[in-house]
DNA sequence: TCAGATATATGATTTCAATCATATTGGAGA
DNA sequence: TCTCCAATATGATTGAAATCATATATCTGA
């Protein structure tokens, strides 16, 4: 598995592997930060408790992705890292990354870019929960690619009742709009 | 109006001021980027449009806050920039500001570091829209300091019809949990 | 192969926010 | 000062998602 640039090049000398697995945690809301991390196999799912003791889903990590960038500038991991699937993880050390950073520009730039990503991205979700509809609301999560996992994990991640999500994806697929190719499966129908 | 570093020294250069009245916008959804921004005076609405034209409020620039940044590694603009009051803005060459923050290792943290904030703030805001419940989800968004302007941004800004809200507010004051210090102002009510 | 657990799925009911309607207040501008 | 307009505010009704209940399918591990 590899990472984009920086973190296959400039930051290999900080990034040291872990495995975690289900049910385990990388790090706790409120921990202080110690690395970014970057996700190789499995699935890590970061989410927040409210005061009421909600969970939220913030985002869920799949191979590929770093997550937890944006503790680097803070003082605290703002979510519960919580492994899903038996996962490898690389750690890369905050301190030694944000040395790296302050002396190399490129690297500097290279973790905006990653931040500017990851902002449209919570954007897009931010508009996504002002959807009123949980018919237009499923739908254009699923355009966006959000069912990756199981639809309660979907659920969870688009603020519905699962129950409503299952329903609206009977609908969905009853309408033509999306086509159902398995248990817990579901497709965007493409138009013609 | 100062904006923190970078914004008032490195970048200083790549300033230029701009007026705009009420009504008036400072980028459209799909423009190219330009510049990024910062507001000196005023008001500006960030928001998208979705396909079917429901409008949503991303954020709600004040004075001494920056914004579009994302948009310094990005195609096009993402939301709209709508001014709501006659507002002084800087704005700093796009282009000019990549290329002293690829010479800067310093701008490009301070950028970065900026960025990471604005992921907070929208991690938070992600997690005030999943809260269900009116009530709680008005009452965390005075605790946020959401209410800065009036009650129907307010109201579409946290995704609640107005009717909604003013009820809540009601509710909420009859409780003593907030108190109303005037037309369209709410404070929350310290807990002792 | 079986048992238990969990995801998927759907039915019945309730709840609560959206919507529609209508005052009332306060501010901007003539 | 007066008029107009928008924000504030509240009442009545509707509608849609949450909730509670229950059943079935699938997977895991013994």
């Amino acid at each position: 598995m590899k990472f984009s640039s920086p973190f296959d090049s400039a930051l290999a000398g900080t990034a040291r592997k872990i495995s975690l697995h289900d049910g385990e945690m990388v790090f706790r809301q409120g921990d202080t930060p110690f690395a970014i991390f970057g996700l190789i196999a499995g699935r890590v799912e970061l989410q927040r408790h409210t005061q009421s003791g909600h969970r939220v889903i913030i985002h869920n990590a799949k191979p590929g992705e770093t997550f937890a960038e944006a503790s680097l500038f803070s003082e605290s991991y703002h979510c519960d890292a919580l492994v899903l699937e038996s996962s490898e993880i690389i750690a890369f050390d905050r301190q030694l990354v944000l040395e790296i950073a302050a002396r190399n520009p490129d690297v500097a730039l290279a973790l905006s870019q990653r931040f500017a990503a990851q902002i449209q991205t919570y954007r897009r979700k931010i508009e996504l929960l002002a959807i009123d509809s949980a018919q237009e609301r499923v739908f254009a999560a699923l355009a966006d690619g959000l069912l990756t996992a199981d639809i309660k994990t979907f659920s969870a991640e688009i603020g519905l009742a699962h129950e409503t999500v299952y329903r609206v994806l009977a609908t969905l697929v009853q309408q033509g709009l999306v086509r159902k190719k398995g248990r817990g499966l579901y497709a965007i129908e493409i138009m013609s």
